[in-house]
DNA sequence: TGCAATTAGTTAGCCTTGCTAACTAATATC
DNA sequence: GATATTAGTTAGCAAGGCTAACTAATTGCA
């Protein structure tokens, strides 16, 4: 199928694309206050499900390995991630989330949500379900599951 | 009410929240092909509506002053726009984009779009419906319609 | 066994794009 | 005409992407 043929979904694709850039740049005005970043945040909210090596890691946060081996070591610093290396292969470095992060992705995810949740506050129910459904569709679409916080395991 | 019966909510922006984050890092890996930054294709599709003031733009864009007259100034440089000042107030830039800019952006919004597209395009009917629907939930809840490259006037 | 190929991660160095603080220049106000 | 105020710019910083090139560990095969 040619492309020019799938205009609805490329109007779609369009301002999904649109409404994702506008939804984060107000999101991210909050980050200031959390004492965390907002990819720190995000790679702790993937390690919350267990210890992840830092290949993995970079794969579910989409970054190639040295913008997560940097972030990572800035991690460590921190205080909020542990790096541990494989006894049985000695390349790999297994992250760990430490006490510390979990706090802090708990205090700094709040914060940053709470940009993001005034705004869905004022829909009404049928807005909100609509939402709830798209995002699952984004999150089937691309693969990732959104941070398992609540009652939905990582299964990937 | 207090924030913690917002359950609901809570998870919505959640993972909406989460979606974007990783919706974007797909889209954006396709920039480097592009030949025009991310920020200044975003910058240009505003304009596209018709010449804005830098603060204007700023607002649009949802950044600072500052960050806008840089990508401004970058933008000229690279021929894409064009800074007037205004006769009445010798104060006010006014910001055009240039026939070039134009084109880039065609270009440009193509190649990101693209990929994006090559997710949506998978979707069956009713999951597409349901994107579209929340895509524009989130245009109203920012106030922000998105760019108006189709048949979607700017009001604002 | 020992050496070549592969794999995981790191380091170095670059770029974009946010920000604040402090400035200039133009206008508006009194 | 002196003083606000307003629009934009400059300077300087930080985060967080990337590639290229490296180290170290493991695998695999002759």
């Amino acid at each position: 199928m040619p492309i020019d043929a799938r205009g609805r979904e490329r109007d779609v694709a369009d301002r999904l694309h649109s409404a994702a850039i506008h939804l984060l740049r107000r999101a991210r005005r909050t980050d200031p206050l959390t004492g965390i970043s907002p990819a720190q945040l995000s790679a702790l909210s993937v390690l919350m499900s267990g210890p992840k090596t830092l290949g993995e890691l970079a794969a579910a946060e989409q970054v190639r390995p040295p913008t997560m081996s940097r972030l990572v070591s800035e991690m460590e610093r921190a205080g909020v991630a542990r790096k541990v290396t494989d006894c049985d292969d000695g390349r790999v470095v297994r992250v760990h989330a430490t006490a510390k992060g979990l706090r802090a992705l708990d205090r700094g995810r709040a914060m940053r949500i709470e940009a993001t949740l005034r705004l869905v506050a004022d829909l009404d129910e049928g807005s909100l379900g609509t939402l709830d459904r798209a995002v699952a569709v984004i999150e089937d679409m691309l693969g990732t599951r959104a941070a398992p916080w609540r009652s939905r395991p990582k299964s990937k």
